[in-house]
DNA sequence: CTATTTTTTTAGGTTAGCCTAAATTAATAA
DNA sequence: TTATTAATTTAGGCTAACCTAAAAAAATAG
């Protein structure tokens, strides 16, 4: 009756309404599950039966208070392991996504209870995602992406908006890690790059590469 | 091509097999996994297909070297993550069977090497099962059960032969846990029951849970 | 060595999840 | 506003896992 299945589904739907802050159309949902389009129709007629969603056909569908409500405990075991895996086990950031996308089906309250005490209940994850608490509470950030801050601004690294393998190594190459400091030095209006000093160092950043860094003024 | 079912019937397989040292029955495997005869049947024919198993219809069912390898593996990681539980999250050992159940399907190589890495290379879980290591090779033991013990021997509780939570908290209350040392005081031809001293305390022990202590003398 | 009991298999059915191809509906452009 | 394109749904099919009931095979008892 809660399957991976459908708990991805939950986590997908939530994660999506959450960026738009809209219904969530199948495609869209097809995309981020890797299925077809027809595949996931049948699986929100499901979903709409067990009320973890409103469905409302060749419209839209966002999730009801259940769901929703399942959606956030996934979303903060997710978040928890990958905290726990960095912070405990070693892991880098961008290696923990991945792990976390199959632990985040383990139902055990006492476990997740265990990791988040020895982890001090943390309210955001290793790429600056926030973490709901057991009652689903979410603590509302208000990070701003890179490539909007001015020039001679001092901030701060606090998460980032893609957390692509990819993307993460190359932002930890360049010592952009969560936490790091810098300066904008210089910002290109031709291709709205910039040059940023963070650790006695200069870094060009792409137009692409800054407005996935979010950060906070200092 | 390698789901969760898939793994429990192998594991489950292994386990049987281990006990007695034989062909596998379709109803004790039935039994096991909480399914009908029908069920494993059906099976059973599956994994003979992928080669993991040799069924022989109406006769019985053994691993093949590969089905083997795999449940080794499913074994190592549930053993594993036991141990873990109990080491270094503060789980009690009656409490992290039914968690491992579900961990030990995560397939993630290095998150089992930091783990294992982290124990020390640990060879017996908190029940006194032996890991197998990363090759699949597993420790011999040979460790007695309590009940054939001799009087005035001293022995060291080294493992259980049952897991079951009710059994392991009982253990627990009476100070039986792994490690704890003990003496036979006095065996009770009449019913096999036995009392030994741990700890400074006598315990009385019936045949039932004596026969489910292994010990090793010292 | 037969009769009975137990175990296993077969036959036929269900549901969740996936698919493709075709039909329908909605959105966009002319 | 109609024509075209894009998104969604329907129809029809498939596999893995489960089931029950009946048939067949194997084991056991008399
Ligand atoms: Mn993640
Ligand atoms: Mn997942
Ligand atoms: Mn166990
Ligand atoms: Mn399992």
């Amino acid at each position: 009756m809660r399957t991976e299945t459908i708990e991805n589904y939950l986590k997908t739907i939530y994660r999506l309404s959450e960026l738009n802050k809209a219904v969530v159309s199948n495609q869209q949902l097809a995309e981020r599950l890797n299925v077809k389009p027809a595949t996931v129709t049948e699986a929100l007629k499901h979903l709409n039966r067990l009320n973890y969603v409103h469905y409302e056909k060749s419209y839209g569908t966002r999730l009801t208070a259940a769901g929703s409500k399942l959606a956030l405990g996934i979303v903060r075991r997710h978040r928890i392991w990958e905290t726990y895996l960095v912070q405990k086990l070693g892991f880098g950031w961008d290696e923990v996504h991945e792990i976390a996308e199959e632990l985040e089906h383990i139902q055990n309250s006492k476990l997740m209870a265990r990791l988040a005490e020895l982890l001090g209940n943390p309210v955001y994850d290793p790429h600056g995602e926030p973490i709901p608490d057991e009652k689903g509470k979410i603590k509302q950030s208000n990070f701003t992406r890179l490539n909007e801050m001015p020039q001679r601004s001092n901030c701060k690294v606090m998460g980032v908006a893609d957390d692509s393998p990819v993307f993460l190594r190359y932002l930890q190459e360049q010592g952009l890690i969560i936490g790091a400091e810098m300066i904008v030095l210089k910002l290109e209006s031709f291709d709205a790059s910039m040059t940023v000093m963070c650790k006695k160092k200069q870094v060009h950043l792409s137009a692409k590469v800054a407005g996935n860094i979010l950060v906070e003024m200092i």
